[in-house]
DNA sequence: ATTTGATTACGAAACAATTCGTATAAACAA
DNA sequence: TTGTTTATACGAATTGTTTCGTAATCAAAT
């Protein structure tokens, strides 16, 4: 039961959300730019997929110069949440710790990474 | 990198294959009226999707009755993995403790679940 | 044998996501 | 001004997913 929106980014708007997200505003150019190295997309084909995000609300857009601005309107952990919780249901039968474990065991997580997660875990526990 | 297939099921080809994981062998009937329960969808929408689940090699079919019995050909657990990999590139910019932390922020875990996964940090620090 | 019920097969509609070609407009340089 | 470059807008083709109606088939009951 959440108060906001219900986002469901498809695969390619995570894409550019996650470029968003890391470096606040951009151009349509800034976007493609970066989704080029590891894409193979036309400049038109960004343009449109950016088009669609903003009307569906997923980002704003500043038109006041030719050149659009834009920017993320939700929010990254919020739609992270989101995301987490669909896989949780949907391949993991609702159990956590499935998942996390499956994530920790391939994934190859460096010392450093675990610590930081047992110290998670022992906040988590004192409440 | 892998030698295995590249299994991409769509969303509700994942629902019928969480219940051929849990059940084994299924026919389509087994797998409609569980999936009636949390679903809105005719049996020959079921049906379909079952076939075409076995065209892609996702699932093997008995056919030798005229009632068919179908059963999983992917691995659960590899399934998982892809799809917990491919969230941690996708959405987690790569970093698997962040998953692992919003995994646990929220869904609140319980007590059993959060020592369950210390025990296993313990383990896999070891190595 | 005929009817009834349950099953699979097939095809197509409805919908959604992705891709890109072409048109148009603005900015800028010559 | 005129041409070149760089934007956005628009529409449409393509592909993938989901849904379901209808037909054909088989088995079991009458």
């Amino acid at each position: 039961m959440s108060t906001g929106q219900n986002i469901k980014p498809t695969e390619s708007e995570l894409e550019i959300l996650q470029i968003l997200w890391e470096k606040g505003e951009c151009t349509v150019r800034d976007v493609h730019e970066i989704l080029e190295k590891s894409k193979d997309a036309g400049y038109t084909t960004t343009l449109k997929l950016m088009q669609i995000m903003h009307e569906k609300g997923l980002v704003s857009r500043d038109t006041s110069s030719k050149t659009h601005i834009y920017k993320a309107l939700v929010n990254q952990e919020k739609t992270q949440q989101q995301l987490v919780n669909k896989m949780i249901d949907n391949v993991f039968n609702g159990s956590a710790a499935r998942l996390v474990m499956q994530a920790l065991g391939n994934h190859s997580a460096s010392k450093d990474e675990i610590d930081s997660i047992k110290k998670y875990l022992d906040e988590l526990e004192k409440k």
